[in-house]
DNA sequence: TTGCTGATACACT
DNA sequence: GTGTATCAGCAAA
């Protein structure tokens, strides 16, 4: 497969839901970025929404920056920062303005295969996009991609997927500092290319969340 | 035992 | 406010 199916595509409706349905709305969907004229990416199997208000977690918390800019344009758009000198991707929900975003966390590497391997280095498949740093990595997005709307580029797609409701678990988030308690993390269960508990920093005291999917809520 | 990762932390402008 | 590197813990070998 060299092409994602450019059929089923998700518009702007999408994304002006609120962070956590988009969220696990985004489970199973096809994400795909052209480099050079080839497609990268896979079908995403991973993701955290962060809200505009009452999230300290979330950039937009701190209000609007020269920074975060992208997290507050229009639904759809890409928001990209950088971290531990490497790149995060988000997708902006809601409307313009408001602050809230879904942080794509893994997808299953499908389209580009051979380029993502040699981009992270790896042919280690569950070492390409198991990671929101190693998806940026992979696919080659960096800081010249935020801002970008998806929806309306030609280097960008997004599409449809499965309908995966009934296999999505739901969890605290990873590797945050504040408000980890909340559950607004989202990953398909049992799928292999979802990424382990990376977060480092402070990360949810383990009697408190137990293994990834064993406190995990089902169908939330 | 080693390598890799990452919604942080801090120095600089 | 902005840019960018740390280091503790997980996964692989």
């Amino acid at each position: 497969m060299s092409l994602p199916p450019v059929q089923s595509s998700l518009n702007v409706e999408f994304f002006r839901r609120g962070p956590a349905e988009v969220a696990r709305g985004l489970l199973g969907c096809g994400v795909a970025h052209r480099v050079d004229g080839r497609w990268l990416g896979g079908w995403i199997v991973e993701t955290e929404a962060y809200l505009a208000q009452d999230d300290p977690a979330s950039h937009s918390s701190r209000g609007l920056t020269a920074g975060n800019a992208s997290m507050f344009g229009a639904p759809g758009t890409l928001y990209v920062y950088p971290i531990h000198a490497k790149h995060c991707m988000n997708l902006v929900t809601e409307d313009s303005g408001i602050g809230s975003a879904v942080l794509i966390r893994a997808i299953e590497p499908v389209w580009g295969m051979e380029q993502m391997q040699q981009n992270r280095g790896t042919t280690n498949h569950r070492r390409i996009t198991s990671g929101p740093g190693m998806i940026c990595h992979a696919m080659q997005i960096q800081r010249d991609c935020d801002g970008v709307e998806v929806l309306r580029s030609n280097d960008w797609r997004l599409t449809l997927g499965r309908d995966l409701r009934a296999r999505i678990i739901t969890s605290p988030r990873v590797g945050i500092r504040h408000a980890a308690e909340l559950p607004l993390r989202f990953f398909v269960d049992g799928n292999r290319y979802v990424s382990g508990l990376a977060g480092l920093h402070n990360r949810p005291r383990r009697d408190e969340i137990g293994p990834a999917n064993a406190h995990g809520t089902a169908h939330l």
